[in-house]
DNA sequence: TGGCAT
DNA sequence: CGTA
DNA sequence: GCCA
């Protein structure tokens, strides 16, 4: 059952108000210098709604208190307004006579009472500034030194259009890439290739992690941070962000904050910790926010930083299983896995170039974000790290001990150092990073297959397409389809050398679409050595025999054979290719193996972690574990076809096995 | 301070 | 090391 | 980076 703790919501906020129906407004702010909001003593709530009520007037917010003509906020007195001032690191003198009205003068920095704005607000119309101006001040240079304390707020530098999201740095390398592909040619030889190397010791994707340090606690945090919010709000959790603290300026607080309220969810009120226990859609209303973080995580990864790509997946499925969109950090702060530092971005981000009410936010950035865009070093990791069969460490070494910049280096420099995979991975780089796969198409892909194995094993065969399609993605970037019969002895039995009966199978299934026509390229086809561990237990009780057991399994490159418009005769086939994955389970599998290739991958870390801490069981595709016993536990994922029992029917009996629950695939879209 | 999926 |  |  859901707390019923309610968070104040800003009325301002998107969902109610339309955005371009700012033509309208009656209030019209544009006209004054900008406006810095002096935090001090105003909750962040209360900030972001005065934020909200002075861009919807079209007022300039800054946030940098050395750009402000006009800074507002609870500030009484002279005194307190230069001290206000000089604390944010702007040194100014007195003004005694100028104090005219809303006028902007170079250099010039009037600080003013917070009923200005309210009042404002509150009548709809403007308001002589005069008699709420408490401080006018002329900028004046530091006496000294910089102090370090202050500074900063890099947030609102123009991004200037960096070169996108695409990983394209040389282009596709089409052209280049017209050389054969070797069908052994293995063994990633010392290329010929220019080197010029580079420590990576002292990359910017070190150095990213290290700005964002530095940059996390600004003034919001240390005076009000979250932490204190977590801390103080004491008993487990009560999941609210500061309600109005006291302030001057009630009132407003009351008119726009006070209505909507949220009902905080379970997992946030119960701190609930595992992303397999709740709801995470594919489309929460914080994406935009959410995929700057995975742009961070990406960053982690690429200086193989493992640990913060756990810490940051964690948050990200915090986040993406929030229903509302968030308004503060210390609403932020208060889900699980989130603390100051992902706060500290969050705060970042929503003060950065501000959104009007209504409106999209994804203008919003966080500084180290833009920074990664615009390095050389990141996105050129990212293009190599898109390579089929390129993994971190030699999307580094292309990099950093190559000295390769693109795809065209890759092929001119590299190409004969490549793994087989590797070069089909170059050369059909760009149709699997950049075509995604309708859902109509891996539907008919699966059709297909599950004609092919029945063609070949007899009409029970069934098969279940996982990944992203099963989560409900519109757009997939390969197909991932697990098989299974319900007769167990089918695949008993390790006869055939290395991979026994299942690959038999597997073998005897991708042969079939090969002479077909629709598999080009075959990345890998058979079980163990591979990756995983998923082992399958048949019938012993030993665990000794079964040690190197896993699924058996194809990776395929894929491609649909009828073009159009129909083309010439002759003609070149000029659909993409596609990645295809066929995992065949036995029924004792089918279970896990659906639910481990269903995904997403956070979910599946924090099912095992679950399923570890719960029971003592290890979780695999292949099945799951006593720890002690080293045994299978009998049942769990077990396909009853025989008994009419589906493949989802299956995997929802496990799911309940396990103390999960039944959980939508939709709704595993941890991020 | 150790753990973070398999 | 790379792959899901 | 977050949590127990």
């Amino acid at each position: 059952m859901a707390s019923t703790t309610q968070i104040p919501i800003d009325l301002t906020t998107p969902s109610s108000s339309p955005s371009p129906a700012e033509a309208d407004r009656v209030l019209d702010l544009s006209h004054l210098p900008p406006i810095y909001l002096l935090p001090t003593r105003l909750s962040e709530v209360t900030l972001h709604s005065l934020e909200q009520g002075l861009l919807g007037a079209g007022a300039l917010l800054t946030y940098n208190p050395a750009e402000a003509g006009v800074v507002v906020g609870d500030v009484n007195t002279k005194r307190r307004g230069l001290l206000e001032l000089r604390g944010r690191g702007v040194w100014s003198e007195e003004v005694i006579g100028g104090v005219d009205g809303g006028g902007e003068e170079e250099g010039l920095v009037k600080v003013v009472r917070i009923k200005w704005i309210t009042e404002m607000l509150e009548k709809g119309e403007e308001v002589e500034m005069g008699r709420w101006v408490v401080y006018v001040g002329k900028k004046v240079a530091p006496p000294v030194v910089k102090e370090e304390g202050e500074k900063e707020e890099g947030e609102k530098e123009e991004g200037e259009k960096e070169e996108g999201d695409d990983h394209g740095e040389g282009g596709p390398a089409k052209k280049k890439v017209k050389r054969e592909i070797g069908e052994a040619g293995d063994g990633v030889g010392d290329g010929k290739a220019t080197a010029s190397l580079k420590s990576p010791g002292q990359s910017i994707l070190e150095r990213a992690k290290l700005d964002a340090q530095e940059q996390s606690p600004h003034r919001y945090h240390r005076g009000r941070g979250t932490r204190h919010i977590r801390h103080d709000s004491e008993p487990s959790r009560r999941a609210r962000p500061p309600l109005l603290h006291h302030t001057s300026t009630g009132e407003f607080e009351q008119i726009h904050i006070l209505a909507q309220l949220r009902t905080v969810p379970d997992y946030v009120s119960q701190n609930l910790k595992y992303s397999c226990l709740r709801d995470t859609p594919l489309k929460p209303p914080n994406s935009h926010f959410i995929s700057l973080l995975q742009t961070i995580r990406l960053a982690r990864t690429l200086s193989l930083d493992a640990i913060g790509i756990r810490a940051y997946s964690t948050a990200i499925a915090s986040i993406a299983a929030y229903p509302y969109p968030l308004l503060t950090s210390a609403e932020l702060s208060t889900l699980p896995g989130c603390d100051g530092k992902t706060s500290s971005l969050f705060h970042e981000y929503i003060h950065s170039t501000p959104t009007f009410a209504g409106e999209e936010d994804d203008n919003r950035t966080i500084h180290v974000v833009q920074e990664l865009e615009a390095s050389e070093e990141f996105t050129t990791l990212r293009m190599f790290y898109g390579i089929w069969g390129v993994g971190v460490h030699t999307a580094r070494e292309f990099y950093f001990k190559n000295g390769w910049r693109s795809l065209d280096d890759v092929v001119e420099f590299g190409w004969d150092s490549l793994s087989r995979v590797q070069q089909i991975g170059v050369k059909y780089y760009e149709e699997f990073n950049e075509h995604k796969i309708p859902r109509a198409e891996v539907e008919r892909i699966a059709d297909i297959i599950i004609s092919a194995a029945r063609k070949v094993g007899g009409e029970k065969w069934d098969g279940i397409v996982c990944g992203g399609y099963r989560r409900g993605k519109g757009q997939s970037g390969d197909v991932d389809i697990v098989l299974s019969h319900p007769e167990e002895s089918l695949f008993e039995g390790n006869v055939g050398g290395k991979g026994g009966v299942a690959v038999e199978w597997v073998g005897r299934i991708v042969g079939e679409l090969e002479t077909a026509g629709w598999v080009t390229h075959t990345l890998y086809l058979g079980r163990g050595g591979g990756f995983g561990s998923q082992r399958i237990d048949h019938t012993t009780t030993t665990t000794a025999a079964h040690d190197k057991d896993t699924l058996a399994k194809a990776m395929l490159v894929w491609q649909e054979q009828e073009y159009n418009p129909p083309a010439e005769l002759g003609e070149k086939n000029r659909n993409p290719h596609r990645r295809v994955d066929i995992i065949l389970a036995p029924p004792s599998c089918a279970g896990t193996a659906i639910l481990g290739w269903t995904g997403a991958t956070t979910f599946e870390r924090d099912l095992r972690r679950f399923v570890e801490k719960r029971w003592g069981w290890k979780f695999d595709s292949g099945g799951v574990w006593d720890r002690r016993t080293g045994e299978r536990v009998k049942g769990l994922g077990d396909w009853r076809g025989m008994e009419g029992e589906g493949l989802v029917e299956c995997e929802k009996r496990l799911l309940e096995e396990l103390g999960v629950g039944w959980r939508e695939p939709e709704m595993r879209n941890t991020g």
